[in-house]
DNA sequence: CATCTGACCTAGT
DNA sequence: AACTAGGCCAGAT
């Protein structure tokens, strides 16, 4: 198994964990796999992870701001911010509303 | 084969 | 607070 195969399992499992209604971070996802400043690897990765099951709930992931950045590579259908508000998650201008409070920390709140 | 790019973040100035 | 530079590393060109 390669290390790119890992980082991607991880990835994968931990979005899964990401609780309905919640929302997290590249980085804060990246941190807690020990891959702390590849973040942009957890987004690369999120990018594959359309056509995988069981599935991943890759909208329950934005970036530091909460800003929806991956908005566009999301399929035509299933528009992210689309699936967030059905989860209460509001959006104002591509943002998420009360981010702080919804935003899930792995490193804290994931109890194995 | 060399460079550039990107669902990003941190650290330094 | 604004800005830059550096790091991560698999694809695309």
């Amino acid at each position: 198994m390669s290390k790119a195969d890992v980082f991607q399992r991880d990835v994968f499992a931990l979005t899964r964990a990401i609780p309905y209604g919640r929302v997290t971070s590249y980085g804060a996802i990246a941190r807690s796999i020990g891959a702390a400043g590849a973040a942009r690897r957890v987004g690369w990765v999120l990018n594959t992870s359309f056509n995988i099951v069981p599935p991943v709930p890759a909208h329950r992931v934005v970036n530091r701001q909460g800003l929806l950045t991956g908005r566009m590579h999301f399929p035509e259908d299933h528009p992210m911010e689309a699936q967030l508000t059905a989860e209460g998650v509001e959006i104002s201008d591509y943002g998420v509303v009360n981010f702080a409070e919804k935003f899930w920390d792995p490193q804290v709140e994931w109890l194995d």
